[in-house]
DNA sequence: TCTCATACATACTAGTCGGTATGTAGTGGA
DNA sequence: TCCACTACATACCGACTAGTATGTATGAGA
């Protein structure tokens, strides 16, 4: 509403948000340092702890209101297409032309943080084994949505495919941050499709 | 020799390097304390600091001696036998057997360091994608002989598939890990086995 | 215009971190 | 038996960590 003024909590909270994403995103969440989110966001410590109780409750914001969406977004629309194999080929194509070089470097936001907090923080896992889940659910929905329509084999069970399907990508975009190489990502996405492409009826 | 002495230096050392593989599997290397090291190792700072330069040197030593020679034991032998394919698929039945509830809820020990070190250290860079490409042209070389032999269908590109088993093998586990369920690992390997029987010719 | 909760900024604290300086006991060779 | 080097143990250090205590300026409502 009134830009003019010095004190805008929403715009603070959402500096404060963005600018724990990619410190967490290149650094881990354990490794972030709260001094150096501070200083990218352009705030001071009092404005953090008043918008957070702790380091923790800014982890468990991030996760709901910036990885949950950067996940969904990456999934959603690809199930919601006439042919989810089509579709579903055709964002691993994308996502290979558009993965720039810093996130190929740093990796999947969602998936470095299930590795790094899931074994050893339940606000952690509760929130991202929740985002996992309706990844698989909704890749297992489409596949038999797919069965029905008559072009998804019969024989793929959408459950371990759906499971097998959401692992691998992280699997691949993971190794290939390991590697530092888009020669692998590509490599690794080829095996990928080959997959897709036998699940065709 | 004399297990008399009070003094065993390779003792200490493999103490040392063991102590902090576990730190390192449980926290990551970041947030393994040295600390914690010596205390589980039974052994002081004077002893860290007189085997091994600093912290990284440790963690680069737990790669060299222990992260690589545990990934190596376990496609090796699969390599090595007389289907390709057969010996994959067994060897993923086996580690879904084996698989301890504590490995299931730590994940694999290469992978977190992959994960975790690769993009932000060179030392470990190196080291770990070293590993990862013996092992991607062990299976590679494996796959090219099994079309020689005629049991792997010409049409797998070896390269892409190699990239694709290793990345999906790392991706279930670490799915697995994230929603701390042998279910996870379960299903996503039933998947893999899927991709592993549509190579064979 | 006054009040008071909100929204910060600043300064500080206790604890932990990796690393070092120093001392000393064990031990093989001369 | 003595020396010199190895193999530690102990005590300590500065840097950095998350978190807190306190002060204060803003701005909406009465």
């Amino acid at each position: 509403m009134q830009n003019t003024s010095r004190r805008q909590p929403d715009l603070t909270r959402q500096r404060l948000l963005e600018s724990a994403f990619e410190e967490i995103h290149h650094s881990g969440f354990r490794s972030a340092s709260l001094d150096s989110i501070l200083e990218n966001a352009g705030v001071t410590k009092g404005a953090l702890y008043h918008h957070f109780r702790n380091k923790a409750d800014l982890g468990y914001a991030v996760v709901d209101e910036m990885v949950r969406p950067f996940v969904e977004t990456k999934w959603k629309a690809t199930v919601e297409g006439d042919n989810c194999i089509d579709a579903a080929i055709a964002t691993v194509r994308q996502a290979l032309k558009e993965r720039s070089e810093t996130a190929l470097n740093w990796g999947c936001p969602f998936n470095n943080l299930c590795q790094e907090m899931s074994p050893v923080d339940l606000g952690f896992r509760e929130r991202l084994t929740a985002i996992l889940s309706e990844w698989r659910a909704g890749i297992a929905q489409a596949i038999r949505q797919g069965q029905q329509r008559g072009y998804v084999r019969q024989d793929v069970n959408p459950e371990a495919a759906s499971t097998f399907i959401v692992s691998s990508i992280e699997g691949c975009i993971g190794m290939a941050k390991a590697a530092q190489s888009r020669e692998f990502l590509e490599a690794g996405f080829a095996g990928l499709i080959e997959y897709l492409e036998h699940m065709r009826a």
